[in-house]
DNA sequence: GAGTTATATAACCGTCAAGGCATGTACGGT
DNA sequence: ACCGTACATGCCTTGACGGTTATATAACTC
């Protein structure tokens, strides 16, 4: 809901969870394999990115497949709007892209 | 120079520094009075900022005049590029657009 | 339903960073 | 040169958070 997308982004494990899933729907083990960290420590990151509303789980068998939610991202995007100004002038296309729904 | 623009702005008060920064210059003293905090906090948040390549500031008279750079945003910016793929499918003009120069 | 696999939760610990106060430093005015 | 203003820095405390191990829960297998 908040802009705390961004918080929950900073932590560069969690960082590297979204990166992995930004390529494909992962398992909480697929995740600990490829991050080489301990399954708890996972699961944990896990919650914190799903009570954010950065990802979502379904459950599959005794799995659960974690899969990225748009929400927060498209937050992030639009609190990051406003200052591209900074480094673009003719800017104008670009946000009317963005703002638009399509 | 690295992606921790994002670490560094994850931090609320430093975003309501940013936001601050966004409309226009501001001093330290500014900003002190617009957070409603202590000078020695403000300054060391500036002093993250300005590390992470995020504000730059320019000494007039006994005054330390802070502005936004925007290196780091560029580079949130391209971070947050591959996910826009989440929310929009129409995007190939929109990368090109930031991976270009200019 | 006993055992196994997959994930979540609990309890604990260490680190780190944000905030406060006190102090240092730089600049300007007189 | 002295004082006041504007800002930076040092030191300290405290709370939040990431990671680990151990344990609970859930689902499939036989």
């Amino acid at each position: 809901m908040s802009v705390d997308a961004l918080a929950v982004l900073a932590e560069p494990t969690r960082r590297r969870i979204v990166e992995a899933l930004r390529r494909s729907d992962h398992s909480v083990g697929d995740l600990v394999a490829a991050l080489d960290m301990s399954q708890p420590a996972v699961s944990k990151h896990l919650k914190v990115l799903r009570e954010a509303g950065v990802v979502s789980a379904r459950t599959v068998a005794q799995h659960r497949i974690y899969t990225l939610e748009p929400g927060p991202f498209r937050e992030l995007d639009a609190w990051l709007a406003p200052y591209r100004t900074l480094w673009t002038r003719s800017l104008d296309a670009l946000e009317r892209h963005l703002d638009s729904k399509e």
